[in-house]
DNA sequence: TAGGCCATCTGGTCCT
DNA sequence: AGGACCAGATGGCCTA
């Protein structure tokens, strides 16, 4: 859905937007939501980081793209899970809300199918969470044992 | 054109 | 102290 022409109009702005700011901003001025008590808020904020603005606006930016890379492994972290959770739209990208939903409804089948193979040995299903994800965990440690604990569980939970 | 979805920016709060 | 995380705001693109 995001095209790559739209990565680039991003990409673009953003620049754009950061040469703006960089015309240093007058100090106390607000861009945003320029109301007084934004600006007493902001006035605190600064008062416990008294950096220069230059100082400021460069950290901004470098926050900016920390939360930028965060955004960004989330967003591979969804296209990971799309991958995985079977649906019927596959020539269409399922948006976020839609990948959240399949993933709880399929991992809800998926548990009731291993309820019914394993004919009642499980512990009922209703209110999973806590009960039932312990279960699982303490299944999968008769299954593995303590030794290369660590790395199974970080397969196990990958 | 309205509404849905998304990326990005931002300031506040939590955590290490 | 500084980075991670979060939620609100904003603006762009796309589709019905």
């Amino acid at each position: 859905k995001c095209s790559g022409n739209q990565f680039l109009q991003r990409a673009i702005t953003r620049e754009f937007k950061e040469k703006l700011l960089s015309e240093e901003e007058p100090e106390g001025s607000e861009r945003r939501n320029g109301g007084n008590k934004e600006s007493s808020k902001i006035a605190t904020a600064r008062a416990k980081h008294p950096w220069s603005s230059k100082d400021r606006h460069l950290r901004r930016l470098e926050s900016n793209e920390r939360e930028r890379q965060r955004m960004h492994k989330l967003n591979n972290a969804f296209q990971a899970l799309r991958e995985v959770i079977p649906h019927v739209r596959a020539e269409n990208k399922l948006s976020k809300i839609e990948t959240l939903t399949l993933a709880k409804n399929y991992i809800k089948s998926l548990t009731s199918i291993i309820l019914n193979m394993s004919n009642g040995h499980f512990p009922a299903a209703e209110g999973m969470g806590g009960a039932w994800g312990s279960k699982m965990y303490q299944h999968y440690q008769q299954q593995h044992g303590d030794d290369d604990h660590e790395e199974h569980l970080q397969k196990y939970s990958t």
